[in-house]
DNA sequence: CTGTAACCCATGATATTCCATAGATATCCA
DNA sequence: TGGATATCTATGGAATATCATGGGTTACAG
């Protein structure tokens, strides 16, 4: 059908081109060389990216890590092309994330090496856990994401957020 | 930017316009490896789908799962990337919706296998019971479902709800 | 040299695929 | 209409593939 034609045109040059979709909750072992499997749920996600790995840096926000697929910076850097060029907030955005951002490959058997001082950073011992986020996930503690989880969800309740409503559909 | 908002243009009128309408009730049985087969009826409304399979993820409300077909979650994760990505809304969405669900393939059979700390959440043993609800369907405990209809059957009774017209655009 | 990272392979646990069957439903034809 | 036959569905179990993980070996850079 034509509009079904037109949107697959768009979607093919890349206005929302494949996104990764990062989704639930897994927790894998940190092997004494500081190895961890990427779940393979999360890998088939990156399969169509040019670089096999994965981006990590700090979050601002929480004590844990957050991921992209490479393609997905470019994402970013447009974003924050959207701040004034010079603004205090650009600068600090721009700072905590490309600043101190890591490009991690993967290895032959889908697994990735996180360097001691993300590891300190987000207090990771024998195991963490893989939040997926949708366009990113963050990598946790599994204890402190067990809080984590808990608060969004009373944060999603008490505030009234809701689920983004879907158009679309037949039956709206 | 001009493609842009073509694209939203047509993700709001409607492009992605078949979506799964899930009605009734079956009551399945859960085998000792956590299979169980989703109904017929579902899986028909799922036929046109890309991903063979269903995401799942805990009710915020009640002691059951609710689930969705996959592309209704790739848009509630398009919308999800419409807010500030680092947002403090944004991730408690994305932590509450995206970290908690779980995507889960039919096997040839028609049957998915249910993640032990979901059957746990909802107290699921020997059956579960697929509850549809239109865009998306719940999983229930059977005997917690009967109390369940009762009571909602009682506050549509008493507070005189009823569905509203559809008025005015589509995605309002 | 020496430690670290990249690569390779082994293994147990788990998931996926495949096949069998029984009961229910639908179909078809006399 | 009745009854035989075919099809679909839910379920059980076995065979196969995949995943996470551990350990070893080679490549390489400081």
């Amino acid at each position: 059908m034509f509009f079904t034609f037109i949107a697959k045109f768009f979607l093919n040059i890349g206005v929302f081109s494949h996104m990764a979709l990062f989704l639930s909750t897994h927790t894998n072992k940190i092997d004494k060389k500081g190895r961890i499997s990427v779940p393979a749920a999360f890998r088939a996600e990156l399969s169509e990216e040019t670089f096999q790995g994965v981006v990590l840096f700090r979050s601002n926000v929480h004590q844990c890590l957050e991921g992209f697929a490479w393609s997905y910076m470019q994402e970013i850097g447009k974003r924050l092309d959207n701040f004034d060029l010079f603004s205090a907030e650009q600068d600090d955005l721009a700072t905590s994330i490309f600043g101190t951002a890591v490009q991690l490959p993967l290895d032959g058997d889908g697994r990735i090496i996180l360097p001691s001082d993300l590891i300190d950073f987000a207090s990771l011992s024998e195991k963490a856990s893989f939040v997926g986020m949708g366009a990113k996930f963050q990598i946790w503690n599994p204890s402190n994401f067990e809080q984590r989880r808990e608060v969004a969800r009373q944060a999603v309740q008490s505030k009234g957020l809701t689920i983004p409503k879907v158009s679309g559909g037949k039956n709206e």
